[in-house]
DNA sequence: TTGCGCATTGAACGTTTGTATTGCACGCTG
DNA sequence: CAGCGTGCAATACAAACGTTCAATGCGCAA
């Protein structure tokens, strides 16, 4: 947990601070991370936090801004043809994969920074999808907003879930080691069809006809399920150990 | 906070408290939540909850095991045939749902059981890819592996991000009311090609090409970058406000 | 009725948490 | 050299936490 790296020296004692809050964040939480926790984890005092920034939340605050900034640098980078720079993309990982860290873990835990944020890559990318862009097919879908909205979902969970990808793959794709097989294999699923027609339609069908009976079935608990539900019931009132 | 269902008097105080702490645990993270919360949701006094559950990672293993238990019974209620019972699948996502609120949470909060959850998805996923299954095409991939951890982590996306797609929706996608329309995105995009042939030649060209690089990206800090890092580093060393 | 066992509560304890305060060493300016 | 602001650490404190424990109420067998 101590192995921050020797390029933290060159920082000053508030910006490591913040880098180190940035790590514990991330890995614990924020209501899983300490003050002392992010100060060991920095090399310095717990008073040393308080100093720079007043309070727990203010240093959250702080690792916000900090997160949003990066990544609209990034961003920004990337649309002034960064990225046709060989070299670009590594280094682009190697300073916003730490960030999309935090941000993944930030989603979770209600920050409104992040939330912010995915509420951009939706405005985004539902842009994109309506008014069509450069190599993108516009997408088949009467629904453009859910579209967009699941999609980033979807694309964000990789990152939110890195956690399990890094055990079962064997190298944390919030890592440059990690990273390319796991965009590979998104490409590959983006592209692919993996149901037929049919069992498309079916499925399709099964969730529209859902819709009838949705509205009232979040209140309604009087319905009998005709499998082992009963089986599961009796659990709920088993005798206590 | 204190809207239980009336049919929860029906149920244990035992009963009551793991349900109560299912959702404590889902909204506030396990280290969010704490004994006494999860006391006042279930409306018994924090002395019961440890009384049942003599510790709060007992509580949570307790949550774990519940949780892992419902989702098994429906799922072999699902491979029992019941999928084709009319009125099974808004039953099924009704005592569902909840728990699956929980196992999202728990999959970020690091929970052993939702890892093994994890595990399971992608082994399953895994064999249906490679064996095929009825009305799936076999998956154009030359990575399976990757390609079913990666589905994975995006179908378990949009339920670990269940409250950004509440707000961008307006209904939770954990409950019958917003379910069938994030479901049927989801049929969408995974059915959808939003990529032209060139352009997805062109990423994953420019993401293999990131192969070479990656190995040493990650401790090799001195790289230059030839955008506007410079003026991100730069932030990196202010001087404390 | 008496006594026993279980469900349930409320107070108490020690620890950890966030935060406030004090004190000290050092580099700069006059 | 004196004085002073600043970077930083150590201590102090109240609140909240997980956990323990004694006490109360209540149904049921003897």
């Amino acid at each position: 947990m101590t192995d921050r790296s020797r390029a933290d020296e060159d920082l000053t004692a508030r910006a490591r601070i913040r880098e180190a809050a940035l790590r514990v964040f991330a890995e614990r939480g924020v209501s899983g991370a300490t003050i002392r926790g992010i100060a060991e984890a920095a090399g310095v005092s717990a008073g040393l936090v308080q100093h720079y920034f007043r309070s727990k939340e203010a240093l959250r605050r702080a690792c916000d801004e900090y997160a949003i900034d990066v990544m609209t640098r990034t961003k920004q980078d990337a649309l002034d043809g960064g990225v046709s720079t060989p070299g670009f993309l590594p280094m682009a990982l190697t300073v916003s994969l730490p960030v999309q860290r935090y941000l993944a873990r930030a989603l979770v835990d209600g920050s409104s920074a992040a939330a912010a944020l995915f509420d951009d890559v939706v405005e985004f990318t539902e842009d994109m999808l309506v008014e069509g862009a450069p190599g993108m097919s516009p997408a088949k879908t009467s629904d453009p907003h859910a579209y967009a909205a699941v999609l980033a979902a979807m694309a964000f969970g990789v990152s939110v879930l890195h956690e399990h990808l890094t055990r079962t793959l064997g190298a944390d794709p919030l890592t440059p080691a990690g990273y390319p097989r796991m965009t590979l294999a998104m490409l590959d699923i983006l592209t692919d069809d993996l149901m037929s027609p049919e069992l498309l339609a079916q499925t399709r069908a099964a969730v529209e006809q859902l819709r009838s009976f949705a509205p009232g079935a979040a209140t309604d608990r009087d319905q009998r399920i005709p499998t082992s539900k009963a089986a599961a019931r009796k659990t709920d009132s088993d005798p206590p150990a």
